[in-house]
DNA sequence: CCTATTTGACCACA
DNA sequence: TGTGGTCAAATAGG
């Protein structure tokens, strides 16, 4: 195992340990540390794994199988034509930590719903040429299907700390166009539930990601708080990467949370 | 008014 | 020629 894995595997076991203290804290028996600052730290350990998935193994095209929140019924489009954007917005709640701008959607032969493609936001400002493809399952509604294409050339890392914005860079973003406008929106990383990987063809992997609602979280959370002495071989990456995302969360209400 | 989304049109490719 | 991917004008929302 190289250092990258290890680094990879590290990443991996700190969340899975810091949702373990989360828990703790939920209990009447509470940690030192704050629900909102495991949550934090849990969700940068994720990010940082997933970042070098992306940069490694997954930077040509990678697959991911997301859960997504809502009934299916509000979100196979809506047959008026009237409020299709609110509709719409809600088809993608995944945030995957980068910041992604919707060019097209298009009736795909033998999808019963339409895929959906999505751009970095940073194409022009920066020439991030990353691309995604969302399509929602047929089989499952709630899952979505999300391809990825390319590789990030902006710099993600910039959207967990950013310091404020002095008045000269807003008016150097205001000169870059329309562009980056949204940049702040991508310090809330990713939530994913649960995902299986494998390899399929030529260095192309898919991920699976697993509804939360087919999850046993009590089981999820009563794993052993720690894996690190474990070796790699016997590692369960299933039990590794799954960690609760509360969707009534107001993440916008409270952007302190992740500053 | 500014920005993001929608959606029909267009293009490339098999 | 059909299909998937992208463009860009129109539109909606803040």
């Amino acid at each position: 195992m190289d250092l990258e894995q290890k680094t990879l595997l590290d990443e991996l076991t700190r969340g899975k340990e810091l949702a373990c203290l989360l828990r703790q804290h939920l209990h009447p028996c509470s940690s030192t540390e704050t629900p909102q600052l495991l949550l934090q730290k849990l969700l940068c350990s994720y990010e940082k794994a997933l970042s070098m998935l992306n940069s490694s193994g997954f930077e040509v095209e990678s697959k991911l199988w997301v859960t997504v929140l809502g009934s299916p019924a509000s979100l196979s489009g809506s047959s008026d034509g009237v409020k299709k954007r609110k509709i719409s917005s809600m088809e993608v709640p995944l945030d995957d930590g980068y910041c992604w701008r919707k060019y097209g959607q298009k009736d795909i032969l033998g999808y019963k719903f339409p895929r959906g493609y999505y751009r970095c936001t940073h194409r022009h400002s920066r020439g991030c040429l990353a691309t995604k493809q969302v399509q929602r399952s047929d089989n499952d509604p709630t899952i979505l299907e999300v391809k990825y294409k390319g590789r990030h050339t902006c710099n993600k890392a910039s959207h967990f700390a950013a310091p404020p914005l002095t008045a000269e860079e807003k008016l150097k973003q205001n000169a870059n166009g329309t562009e980056d406008s949204n940049d702040r929106r991508g310090i809330f990383p990713s939530f994913s539930f649960q995902f299986e990987s494998e390899e399929v063809e030529n260095g192309l992997f898919v991920e699976t990601l697993m509804s939360p609602a087919t999850s046993d979280l009590t089981e999820i959370m009563s794993a052993p708080t720690s894996v690190t002495n474990s070796p790699i071989g016997d590692l369960d990456l299933k039990e590794l990467d799954r960690f609760e995302f509360d969707p009534n969360f107001p993440f916008d209400e409270n952007p302190e949370f992740f500053s």
